[in-house]
RNA sequence: GUCCCCUUCGUCUAGUGGCCUAGGACAACGGCCUCUCACGCCGUAAACACGGGUUCGAGUCCCGUAGGGGACACCA
C-alpha cells in the first residue's frame, strides 16, 4: 500500500514551529516510504482564514524545502462534496436535523454547568420528528454518536487510548447556514485524498474519537493515526514570542540556515540513537513513527544556533555569499563592490568559522569592504597609540620589501618585526588588526592580509601611520 | 468542573526487566591551544517527580499521589 500523508494547517496565522515540525514529520514519513506528501489548507472558517496566512504557509514550507507532491487542496472548495456526504448520512438516519439555536445551547450549557454536569450537547433533537413547516426553518445537522460503550484508538505514538462514549456528543457537521464544519471536512477530505497516515499535533487526539465514528458512519477505512506531542516554550508553558511561536520566516530572518532548522526540528521529539547531526538523506532513511517520544519538548534557541554554526561551516563559500549579500545590502543601505565580494569569498574560510548566524557572518564580512577610510571601533582605538603607530610604520617598511605575499610569509615577517622590537607577537598583531580592520576581533590577521593583497594592506597601514 | 496525554541532567534525548555505580548532545564551568574572537581538544558539575506494589532483580511493568500539558464551539 502506498503511503499518503498530509499537512493540514488552518490559515489563521503564520507557520509556527509546531506546524513546521508536523509538516516535516509528514513529509519525511512519506519520503521514507516512497509515498506522497500532500498539503491541504483548512479554510472552512472563511472569516478567520486569510490569504496572507496562506502565503506565509507556502513560503515557510518552501524555505524548509518541504514540497507537496500534488497541488495544495483548499478545503473550502470541497464543500459541495462535504454537504453531499452529510445529506447521505441524514438520509441513512445516521445524522439528524437540530433546530436548537445558539441561545438554546448556551442556556443548556449554563444549566449543565450549574448542576455540575457535562456541558456536552444533550441530544434533545436526536429523536425529534420535525413537521413539514419546521423543515423550512434553518437547522444544523448533527451526527449520531454511540450513546454507550467505549471507543478505542490505537495511536502509533500514543498507544491505546480509550474513552467512554459518554464524553462524545452529537457534534454538528453542517451549520445552520449550510456550510460544513471542520470535523466533517477533515474526515471527508482525508478519505477522498486517500490519506493513509494522519500525523498531527496531539491537541487533535480528542477530535480523533469523534472523527473515528464519522469514518465508521461513512463505511470508510480509518487512516492510521499518529498524534505527536506539542512543542512548548522555554518556560514549559505555551510558546511565547521569545521562542518558537514565531513564524518560521523569522528564523530565516535571524540568519538560520534551512538545514539547521530542519535538523533541529527533527530532533525535537524524535531520535535515532545518539545521532545529532542528521542530513536530509539520512533523515529520510531513518525516519519512523515509532521513535517519536510521547512527552512534549521545549524549544531551545541555543541548540538551534549550535546546529546553525555547524551548517554554516559546512556550506560552500559561494552559497554563503549568496545568502549574506542581501543582508549586507540591508546593513549598508547600498550594494558593495565586486572587489569586496571577491575578498569576502576568499576570506570566507576564516569568516564562517566564527559565525553562529548569517547575520553575524554578514556583519563580520564587512571588514573586507572597500570603503575607505575604515571606521575604527571605539574599544579598538586605544591600540593606535603613538608607540604602536611607530611599530606599525616599522612593519610597513618591512612588508614593502616582500615578494611573496601569503599567510605564512606574512606571519614570518610580523613575527620577525615583533622580535626585532622586543615585543610579543600579540603586541604586534592587535594594533595591526585594528589598523587593517578597525576592530579588535577578526579572522587570523595573516589571512586577512592575504585576502587584502599587498597594495590594499600597505595602503590601509599607511592611512593609519600617517595620521 | 469533566475527559485525555505526559514526567530521565537547566534543555533535547539514549534507555523496550539484569549490559545503568544511567550514555550522548546543547548550555554552564575549568584547562590546553592561541595573533584577537571563535574553532578544536581535554576535563568538571548535572537527571530516572514522589509513594506503594510485581519480580531473584525496575529508569524500564502495574496502581496511586503530585506537577505539567491538551481538549471540552455553529474554530480549526
Amino acid at each position: 500500500m502506498k503511503v499518503v500523508t498530509r499537512f493540514a494547517p488552518s490559515p489563521t496565522g503564520y507557520l509556527h514551529i509546531g506546524g513546521a515540525r508536523t509538516a516535516l514529520f509528514n513529509w519525511l514519513f512519506a519520503k521514507h516510504h516512497e509515498g506522497q506528501f500532500l498539503l491541504r489548507i483548512e479554510d472552512t472558517d472563511r472569516r478567520r482564514s486569510t490569504s496572507d496566512a496562506v502565503d506565509k504557509i507556502f513560503s515557510g514550507l518552501k524555505w524548509l524545502g518541504i514540497e507537496c507532491d500534488e497541488p495544495p487542496v483548499f478545503q473550502s472548495s470541497n464543500s459541495t462534496r462535504h454537504i453531499e456526504i452529510a445529506q447521505k448520512l441524514l438520509n441513512q438516519g445516521k445524522a439528524y436535523r437540530c433546530f436548537c439555536t445558539q441561545d438554546d445551547l448556551t442556556e443548556m450549557r449554563k444549566k449543565a454547568r450549574s448542576e455540575g454536569k457535562t456541558r456536552l450537547y444533550d441530544r434533545r433533537c436526536r429523536d425529534y420528528k420535525p413537521t413539514e413547516s419546521e423543515l423550512n426553518n434553518s437547522s444544523s445537522i448533527r451526527i449520531k454518536m454511540p450513546t454507550e460503550g467505549k471507543t478505542l484508538i490505537n495511536d502509533i505514538v500514543q498507544g491505546d487510548v480509550k474513552v467512554s462514549n459518554d464524553n462524545l456528543d452529537d457534534f454538528i457537521i453542517i451549520r445552520p447556514d449550510g456550510t460544513p464544519t471542520y470535523m466533517l471536512a477533515v474526515v471527508v477530505d482525508d478519505h477522498d485524498m486517500g490519506i493513509t497516515h494522519i500525523i498531527r499535533g496531539d491537541d487533535h487526539l480528542n477530535n480523533a474519537f469523534r472523527q473515528l465514528h464519522l469514518f465508521h458512519a461513512c463505511d470508510w477505512t480509518v487512516p492510521k493515526l499518529a498524534h505527536i506531542p506539542l512543542i512548548h516554550g522555554s518556560d514549559g508553558a505555551k510558546l511565547s514570542k521569545r521562542d518558537g511561536s514565531l513564524g518560521v520566516e523569522s528564523y530565516e530572518k535571524m540568519g538560520i540556515l534551512k538545514d539547521a532548522m530542519n535538523n533541529y526540528l527533527l530532533r525535537l521529539g524524535w531520535s535515532h540513537g545518539n545521532e545529532e547531526i542528521i542530513s536530509r538523506d539520512k533523515a529520510i532513511e531513518w525516519f519512523n513513527l515509532n521513535s517519536i517520544g510521547r512527552s512534549p519538548s521545549r524549544f531551545d534557541t541555543e541548540k538551534l544556533l549550535n546546529l546553525n554554526t555547524h551548517y554554516i561551516r559546512n556550506s560552500s563559500n559561494k552559497e554563503l555569499i549568496s545568502y549574506i549579500l542581501p543582508i549586507i545590502f540591508q546593513l549598508m543601505g547600498s550594494e558593495i563592490s565586486s572587489i569586496a565580494i571577491d575578498r569576502i569569498e576568499r576570506g570566507m574560510p576564516g569568516l564562517k568559522q566564527r559565525s553562529k548566524s548569517l547575520i553575524e557572518l554578514a556583519r563580520s564580512s564587512l571588514i573586507y569592504n572597500t570603503e575607505m577610510p575604515i571606521l575604527i571601533q571605539k574599544d579598538a582605538a586605544e591600540h593606535l597609540n603613538p608607540k604602536n603607530i611607530s611599530l606599525l610604520s616599522c612593519l610597513h617598511q618591512n612588508m614593502k620589501k616582500m615578494g611573496k605575499w601569503d599567510h605564512d610569509s606574512l606571519e614570518e615577517i610580523v613575527r620577525e618585526t615583533a622580535e626585532d622590537n622586543n615585543i610579543k607577537l600579540r603586541q604586534m598583531a592587535q594594533p595591526l588588526r585594528v589598523a587593517l580592520t578597525g576592530s579588535t576581533v577578526s579572522p587570523s590577521i595573516f589571512e586577512v592580509m592575504e585576502v587584502f593583497g599587498k597594495d590594499e594592506t600597505l595602503n590601509r597601514l599607511k592611512t593609519v601611520t600617517k595620521v
